[in-house]
DNA sequence: ATTTCGTTTTACCAATTGGTAAAAACCCTA
DNA sequence: TAGGGTTTTTACCAATTGGTAAAACGAAAT
């Protein structure tokens, strides 16, 4: 009616390569969304806004929103637990196996906050659509984890500690510089938190694990 | 037009005692739902449905949505605060005022996890309407603590630690008990956290923030 | 030039959203 | 029992929700 033949290149700016390419900013935008505001804080439109097409463009892509969420959730749990394998590689060095599980649990946060606040928020509010995922990926992760430490253990590598606690206490002092940093950054009144920050934040975990997880001869 | 006069303890079963009451079951409600869903994901009319009263009558009680909502943040922040001034009180004695603290933060975590993840839930979604109450009232007495710390260290009472970080993990280890309740459950094999659990969480933090914190000559 | 297939847009839909206005019911006191 | 203030219900409202159906578009192959 307006323009019967509008060049593509002056209403899209960029080109959509493919296929592919929309249905990854699908997911991001989406991503980004969930993030902030929860399953049910945000709609269609609002995903549809954010990668500039319509809600029934994504509604072609993706058959539901429900759809839609789990797909960002796989990807999220993907991120997560391939940030997370790291206490398995160097099994015979406890020390250096628990300073790259702490880096590569920040570098999480720091580099990828939003998945941290998908998957902060699907667990927050119980779980709903996730809890078979979780028990059937992440739980023998981390049972894989606790039984490391049982063997450095044995070994006299290390004390003995309630694995499983640990585990969440490291989950929990490192997620937390993701999913709580708009609190963080007014408490270390900053706007954001920095490089430094997650140094610092990085040597007192360390430091606390160390302490606890050694033992005093190996130190 | 179906019932011209119904008894009104056939409908609410309980009377109501009075407005307070109402008023208070109402924020009730509200909180678990927010709890869980976040604040868009919750709408007026679940709120009345859990409460047993109608969308109106809430809007009776509550100018909007947001006033309500507010009403619950100030509240949970109130509770939120309680639970965690024990620092202070024992000014002389690092060892009892950290184990205080801690077991503190997590009767805090068992008692009132919906106040925990409605406070999570907030700072998760950036804050929008929380920021100032919380730069106002959650950092001061955060930096109280801190200075606590620092004071301790000039005594030689504790090792100089990053005061700031240490209080981030010690809110992070006791929160999550509460706010990644779901997946810890699954993560211990058990339906829910019991007693048990809370206490091997509070060895655990116990134990890693002294052995952090604490000289090694005093302990 | 026409067909074809993958993609996008237009046109709807019923249900739900937060909120308003006013009538009705309730309850205590005069 | 008649007011009078408080509380609740009924009746609406426009905007938004997730989702469907079908028409229109665009490029590549025929």
């Amino acid at each position: 009616m307006k323009k019967p033949a509008p060049p593509a290149a002056a209403k899209i700016p960029r080109v959509r390569a493919s296929r592919e390419q929309l249905e990854h900013d699908i997911l991001d935008a989406a991503k980004k969304l969930f993030a902030q505001r929860g399953y049910g804080g945000v709609s269609l439109d609002h995903i549809a806004k954010a990668v500039g097409a319509s809600k029934q463009n994504l509604l072609y892509y993706f058959p539901s929103k429900e759809a839609l969420y789990r797909r960002v959730l796989h990807g999220v749990l993907d991120v997560w637990l391939q940030y997370m394998d790291n206490l398995s590689q160097r099994q015979d060095d406890p020390e250096r196996a628990l300073r790259e599980y702490i880096a590569g649990k920040l570098r999480f946060s720091r580099e990828r906050p939003d998945d941290s606040r998908v998957y902060a928020n699907e667990v927050l509010s119980g779980a709903p659509l996730f809890a078979a995922e979780i028990a059937e990926r992440v739980v023998p992760s981390l049972q894989a984890d606790v039984a490391i430490f049982n063997r450095w253990a044995e070994q006299g590598l290390c004390r003995p500690v309630d694995g499983q606690h640990l585990m969440i206490l490291l989950w929990a002092s490192t997620q937390v510089y993701a999913d709580w940093a708009s609190q963080i950054s007014l408490v270390l009144g900053k706007p954001a938190l920095d490089a430094e920050d997650f140094a610092n934040a990085e040597s007192m975990i360390v430091d606390m694990v160390l302490r606890t997880v050694l033992v005093p001869a190996a130190r």
